[in-house]
DNA sequence: CTGCATCCTGGGCGATACTG
DNA sequence: CAGTATCGCCCAGGATGCAG
């Protein structure tokens, strides 16, 4: 069955709180949950915690589990256990956290295409 | 004259926490900051307060002026004072403004698309 | 209409220290 | 090696009220 289109007074405008940028941006938000995507994104999906720390400068080991368990909270990344001494740990990505490594790519690409005018924005704030 | 390449250790690795992708993130981290863009976009790439604020639920006078100025401060945002009685003001996207719009743009984009995405992520972290 | 000042709360994040 | 617990700071951002 197919549904009836939302009469007018439900659908979101294009710039609500809830619109489909912002949700995303709310899932970037985290100080270190992009880096985390893209360095386990760089890995090929997958990485050990001390490895993926020692990848990411300034990253202390509380944010990253904590960061981490979010990101497992919501789908993005599976733990995996193995049972051996000392202890492994393995941390991947799920196909839907793939699929959101997708707009991250795009902002990364972005951004290093564009980084004259990211200099622009320190230089305007400096200058002013 | 033309610069020698930086020295390796010098070179920014990709997960930085200044890479390009959080800097970018960083200017687009502002709760209202995106909306705002967005909305001045939309209409062309000017609005004035009272309209800008009306367009974009939930956001309160003290916030727009705050997040204008931040733009204004940044370069993005023009501010322009018409002389008239009661006073008239409005607010225009600089050239460098339109040019972040177009990462916001894309932003948006992927976000209607893969709204679906976007949904699971909350079923997600309902279901654990 | 437009804009600033003030007060206050929540939560993100860092430092540190401890367990298995 | 991997992870947890606690404490404390800072600041984004909401509410309210005043001013040109």
């Amino acid at each position: 069955m197919t549904l009836a289109p939302l009469p007018d007074q439900y659908r979101q405008p294009p710039f609500t709180e809830d619109c489909a940028p912002r949700r995303l941006l709310r899932l970037f938000s985290g100080k270190w949950t992009t880096m985390i995507l893209h360095t386990l994104h760089l890995r090929g999906g997958a990485s050990r915690p001390g490895q993926l720390q020692r990848s990411i400068p300034g990253l202390s080991k509380k944010m990253m589990t904590q960061t981490l368990r979010e990101l497992e909270h919501l789908g993005l990344v599976e733990r995996e256990v193995m049972e051996v001494m000392p202890p492994a740990v393995e941390y991947r990505l799920t196909s839907l956290g793939q699929a959101f490594v997708e707009p991250l790519e795009m902002l990364y690409r972005w951004g290093a295409e564009h980084a004259a005018l990211l200099d622009r924005l320190d230089q305007n704030a400096a200058a002013s």
